[in-house]
DNA sequence: TATCATGTGTCAACGTTGTTGACCTGAGGT
DNA sequence: ACCTCAGGTCAACAACGTTGACACATGATA
């Protein structure tokens, strides 16, 4: 997964070709998911044989990791009043305008059946968020704490269509964000225990 | 997905047949999750004619979404005192004994990339968890509430292994299941607003 | 200039997958 | 005796990810 560039869709490809090829797999993980996105589809749309995909990117799996990143959203809302983060984090991933990254952690969540996929998130989220945020914490179990955060976004990703998702009204998302940044908070400033 | 019988296995397969396929299928995708489950080795484990799988239970979505299910294990965590409840989930889900369902937890939230398993998660957390839930809330927004704690409970069996997962210490354990709790009771009881 | 290596692109095929339709039973009902 | 019908078998389908052999161009080396 790529952390480096911030345009959607180019990702460093070098070649003219290789970039069709990871812009046309990108649209379409995005738009139906890994298993329902064959490499012949993505040939397809980037009007290039089945074969050269395979030999630019080595194999599905690869594509879908290269193709499907997400960047340094996370960083700007671990900036300093400790005391907000969780509200901010919620915030910015119910925010109408980030429904790409969104969209992007729920296509990689899907697809955690494979284990390069895993890999990959796992370790996109700790260098992203867990690493980051472990620093901000004070208390014990800073570490542990991090990646429960890190859980509860991805548990939110997750479960997005089933809470009302993308189509929630403006009052519906805000009170989703203040419910879920409190409880994001609580991991990060844990009350008096 | 099977609401009714808890035996891990058999599941409500009527002739012996169905009954071993049922039971190697489970097998077969607790052990190697959905997409490294071919139903040609269901059909070898069970030692019966692949056809005859899809004959009985009619493509591999459904058999799957059949035989990995989970029963009432959340309703006894639901019960009375209800400032605790938060606390009580997250012992159950991490409690070494409770291996086997954080198993199917974690197969069947990463096999979501089929539609088919997501409607079928998505229904069985609304029946099994959710709607209970919502009934014990008090104060305002309790269906967005309950479906938010659901999202994150599937978020910790997503990210079970990241954590730490099941090789980790009694007493990581106990922290792991006291903060996450925390987190989930914030939801259920929310301080002061 | 001739040669060689390398990277880009093409083509046909491999093995595996989920799924289907035609066929064959054997038991029960009329 | 006949029909029905569920259980089970077999061979095949189309689609998939992936591979290997081949063709072509470019640029470096001799």
């Amino acid at each position: 997964m790529r952390t480096t560039t911030e345009s959607p869709a180019a990702h460093a490809a070098e070649t003219p070709t290789q970039t069709a090829i990871a812009q046309s797999a990108r649209e379409l993980f995005l738009a139906n998911g890994y298993a329902a996105t064959s490499i012949r589809d993505v040939a397809a749309v980037a009007k290039v044989d089945p074969a050269l995909v395979m030999r630019h990117f080595h194999s599905k799996d690869e594509l879908f990791v290269r193709v499907i990143g997400f960047d340094e959203h996370f960083a700007p809302q671990l900036d300093d009043p400790v005391e907000t983060i969780g509200r901010r984090l919620a915030d910015y991933l119910i925010a109408p305008k980030h429904a790409e990254l969104r969209r992007t952690l729920t296509v990689l969540v899907r697809a955690t059946d494979h284990e390069a996929v895993r890999v990959d998130l796992e370790g996109t989220m700790r260098h992203l968020l867990v690493d980051k945020l472990k620093k901000r914490l004070s208390g014990p179990d800073a570490a542990v704490r991090a990646w429960l955060v890190s859980a509860q976004l991805l548990g939110l990703m997750q479960s997005w269509d089933m809470v009302g998702g993308d189509g929630a009204s403006a009052s519906e998302r805000h009170r989703v964000a203040a419910l879920y940044g409190a409880a994001i908070q609580s991991l990060i400033t844990p009350p008096a225990e």
